[in-house]
DNA sequence: TATATTCATGAAAATTTTAGCATAAAAGCG
DNA sequence: CGCTTTTATGCTAAAATTTTCATGAATATA
């Protein structure tokens, strides 16, 4: 070897390999190279070793943490106990003889899956799924809001589920959202936009349940002011770091 | 620092994609490209194997959330081999523009669920799984009519509906019954009675896909007299004995 | 229908991997 | 110490993979 000092034991250079994964959860074999001062063979070398042991998991180009893979496989139902978790604390706040109003949404279907046997609620909604779910409970009364029925969110929409919205006074409307930030709730799709505003307008209350991945992005239009939610529900904590920005525009957070 | 922005490994920009329709239901392959920063053929050939792997729903322009998708996959079905001959049958009767008016059950399920694709047809529902079934449908334009959901027989029933039906002129109706003699049509629901003669009275033609099984019996409401049908449809061929009795009684069996 | 997007395909370019070989250091041994 | 063996590393060329680009076909959208 050239430079005793610069150089590196094998074992040495695998520890720094995987602690720059564990640091970014990724690493490129070119970046290694260099840092390293080794070829890439020698790092490929390294990788092939740390991925046969099942430290790491080897692509095309370098490496991945194991974590990644993890998150890769559990897709079935995303973010299941997330929604779980926030569907419970929803249901707390639905109390015997209200009106509801809904979206579509997991999270809503999740929500109504767990609706307790002994309550007597009346649901207005907007989503044959959400409809076909409540139906399974025994005391609840279900309203499908009929019209144009949207092929991509499988949620009725157009005139006609407005002015029919117009035309309910319910105590509470439980909103799923697609994005979310300090301003304002926002969607991706103009036709659901324009029904959600009917739902808010026409509720007393305003409940928007969401996994805390949504909060902080937006997407091209505007539903909402944020300051107009009255209670929002993430499965965190409200103490949480990520929660914190909202707590002074949210009337209630859970 | 190792990690270098500009580039992303293929396994990692896959799991970008999958957080992203996970978190927004979908995605539209023009935003990858610009969010990621590659061709939209790369974004293409990721979706498309995500696909493959059966994690997301490609579509023209970008990804659905597979969980949209899946509207609760049931193949054992009740006389499913009689319902698929029946609905074969029926779906000669379906033309391009056509307006059709539908209630639920199975065989009507059976009906929507192999519609073809070609066809440009406008439905108008009472069932949210039929609906939901016709959504899948590219071209074909879907009207749920809403209203209490009754819970029994997951169709929307009550006044409200049968207004909304009489505010609608179809070319034709389809309707599933429970019971039907040399007589009439009769049905053990007073509400759901109450709807299929709006149905009726609603549409220039009126078919009746029942598998034979339900010929000959009777229940408590009348529907509307046998010689009101125009095409009845069963699994059976018309020169059956079981079908000759209602030869005389109805234009077209089939 | 006409126009604009999006898709599929194959070829080309860029990058990464593999495998064989050479070199050199490290280790083992008489 | 000399000698051989083992191990680690780097190099090259060919193979494989990934990405982009170009094109016409298919598909949406007005």
């Amino acid at each position: 070897m050239l430079t005793n000092r610069n150089s590196m034991l094998k074992k040495e250079r695998q520890a720094f390999i995987i602690k720059e994964i564990n640091l970014h959860n990724k690493v490129l074999s070119s970046d290694l190279s260099m840092a390293l001062d080794v070829s890439e063979d020698t790092i490929r070398r390294d990788l092939n070793e740390l991925a046969l042991e099942g430290r790491v998991v080897k692509v095309h180009g370098g490496a991945l943490s194991k974590s990644y893979q993890m998150a890769a496989v559990q897709t079935d139902t995303y973010a299941y106990e997330k929604k779980e978790v926030i569907a419970m604390k929803t249901l707390k706040l639905f109390k015997d003889g209200m009106v509801i109003l809904t979206s579509g949404g997991t999270t809503m279907r999740e929500i109504a899956k767990r609706l307790p046997e002994s309550l007597q609620v009346t649901f207005f909604t907007i989503s044959p799924l959400i409809a076909l779910e409540l139906a399974e409970h025994p005391k609840a009364d279900v309203i499908l809001l009929g019209g144009q029925l949207s092929n991509a969110s499988k949620v009725t929409i157009g005139a006609e589920v407005v002015q029919k919205i117009s035309e309910i006074k319910a105590d509470i409307c439980i909103l799923g959202i697609n994005g979310m930030d300090l301003d304002g709730i926002t969607d991706s799709d103009y036709e659901i936009v324009q029904v959600k505003k009917a739902m808010i307008k026409a509720s007393k209350q305003m409940i928007i349940p969401t996994i805390s991945e949504k909060l902080n992005t937006a997407l091209r239009y505007k539903v909402t002011p944020t300051a107009d939610i009255d209670c929002l529900i993430t499965e965190l904590s409200p103490l949480h770091d990520t929660i914190q920005p909202y707590l002074s525009q949210v009337k209630l957070v859970l």
